[in-house]
DNA sequence: CTGCTTTTCGACAACGTTGTCATGTTCCCG
DNA sequence: CGGGAACATGACAACGTTGTCGAAAAGCAG
């Protein structure tokens, strides 16, 4: 910039004016120094900017993992959203382990982003609070955070309801759950609803038909339940993953699925699922902290977004014992 | 900074020392700052630190759609290998327009990343050019930007002639080609393969049965031909978003899709497909940029990854004349 | 104890930008 | 033509760090 004031032979100041489109600089002496940017190839030192402005332009985003697809729904939508507001986004996976969420997150803070959307990896996000308290917004994305920050989450209990309930009335009686560790907040809460579905029905709970894991356990867990004593006719799984892992078994049960998921309906039969919306949720979420960066106060917001069935065939299979 | 200097009773450049591990500070003053500093609550500020010693410590990714698999899984092979040197990842999806692949560039720029990593978008990239010239370094992912910069691609060519040899081995010799437009460089490359192999195989070329177009046309143009004179009895596609295009319209004809995709094998029947691995070529562009990030000179590195023919059922179809 | 090195620490400048205030110039109105 | 307003421009400080250099204190060999 010193530069281009030399060659233009003008003041810093008066730079600084052009490149930031202030007026009070006259048309001539306009000219002269754009002339002199195009010619020096200048372009404006944005960490300097930050330094003295203390706005960065940039929001974190910590998710975990980018390459699982609802995830990149998520992350493409925040993007969008920043893009809008002229801002970028910082983004790390935090592969669910809570160190490196915290890693991450400081990191982030560190280089003063103006703020934060987080897929909370573990429970205990105390080291936060510090950051809170200094005045960076935060907004906890799909599952709640612990803390007293903006949330956006699915309806995951009304979703598993609905989807059990889905099985039930088409003449199941023994639903397996499959679902993810039960640390997971959303595991959990979709376990809650599978619970409320069976209750509302009427219908006894066997713990052996509920299996909560990581994915890869999936696919076995249903093998034992099928061998077992009474053996479920239909299933319940209680993410993408899950899915498609029990997919691959091969089994010829009636099925629904919570989240969407490419193809699902080319396959057959179709997959009945309860489809949340990634897209819907990271823009959500990436609304309300741009409200927050803009100076919004008040009280934290909890969204809760409703969750869809899309019925395609696998959960319309009947039991066999009942024609 | 100051503050803490302050509480502790030393000066700013011990604090400094202190937060940077530097050598010459005695253990008690160590304890005292640390002391403070933990008091305090203090974090160093990132955005002062980069205008003091010109290293960001991120580098910014451009790519297509984070949204799409393909793409996540470049990203997030980035983000690791970033992880390990350090470093954060800015990142943006262009989709596919020029103007926004060059303005997320150009910010990147002004925000002095230590390095660039682009999926090109459009043809010209004249725009770099300076960025190059002040030593910024860049590598091209999955296609050719056009300037002497590091590059790692696929062997798009030489995958698509294998999945077309493929298919002529199985008896067929009217083989649709189904790309993206030919604007896209990994679509004309596969075009390319895909004549190569007829030609290989002595067949005729046949020119309208190839299409090249947005994957939403896609089936539109396969519908076209099959209502031809001389329809096709395989379809080999050009992408993952035109392979699930054409797998909709419902036909039965063999086939053939570059890039595999999850599900392919839980399909009736299994997709044959061409894999490309995102993973290592996120992970391959990646490393070349931190080697240039850390110093090293030398002409522009040209890297191809090979593909790989996953044959599951699609593509061993024979053609209806041939039992 | 002298003269040397080593250790520990601080003062200061600089990174590139922008906000504040001051200065000089032009213009308009009475 | 005087007096102020509006405009154009510049000098300077400050943002929070870290590199440079110098000073004081401590240790050590002779």
């Amino acid at each position: 910039m010193k530069d281009v004031a030399v060659a233009a032979g003008v003041a810093l100041k008066t730079v600084s004016r052009v490149v930031n489109d202030e007026r009070g600089v006259s048309p001539e002496t306009t000219e002269r120094v754009l002339s002199a940017i195009q010619r020096l190839g200048y372009r404006r030192n944005e960490s300097a900017r930050v330094l003295r402005a203390g706005r960065t332009a940039s929001i974190g985003l910590v998710i975990e993992d980018v390459a699982d697809p609802f995830y990149s729904g998520i992350s493409r939508a925040v993007e969008d959203v920043a893009l809008g507001h002229g801002s970028l986004v910082l983004s790390g996976s935090s592969g669910e382990q809570p160190l490196r969420e915290r890693e991450l997150v400081l990191t982030f803070c560190s280089r003063r982003v103006d703020g934060l959307i987080i897929v909370p990896a573990g429970s205990d996000h105390d080291y936060l609070r510090p950051e809170l308290d200094a005045g960076i917004p935060a907004v906890f994305a799909d599952r709640p955070g612990g803390l007293d920050a903006d949330t956006v989450t699915c309806d995951n209990a009304g979703g598993a309801h609905t989807g059990v309930t889905h099985l039930i009335r088409h003449g199941h009686r023994r639903v397996a759950f499959l679902g993810d560790s039960a640390s997971i907040f959303t595991a959990a809460e979709r376990l809650h609803g599978y619970r409320r579905a069976l209750r509302d029905a009427g219908l006894p709970a066997d713990e052996t038909l509920i299996s909560m894991g990581p994915p890869e356990r999936a696919g076995a867990a249903l093998a034992r339940m099928l061998s077992g004593q009474a053996p479920p006719t239909a299933v319940f799984t209680g993410n993408g993953r899950i899915t498609v892992a029990v997919l691959r078994t091969g089994h010829r049960l009636a099925m629904v699925g919570f989240d969407d998921f490419e193809l699902a309906d080319l396959l057959v039969p179709g997959v009945t699922v309860v489809a949340q919306d990634p897209v819907e949720l990271g823009r959500t979420a990436a609304e309300l902290l741009f409200r927050r960066v803009l100076g919004e106060t008040g009280p934290a917001a909890r969204v809760e977004l409703p969750t869809r069935l899309i019925a395609r065939g696998s959960g319309e299979l009947r039991p066999p014992d009942l024609p």
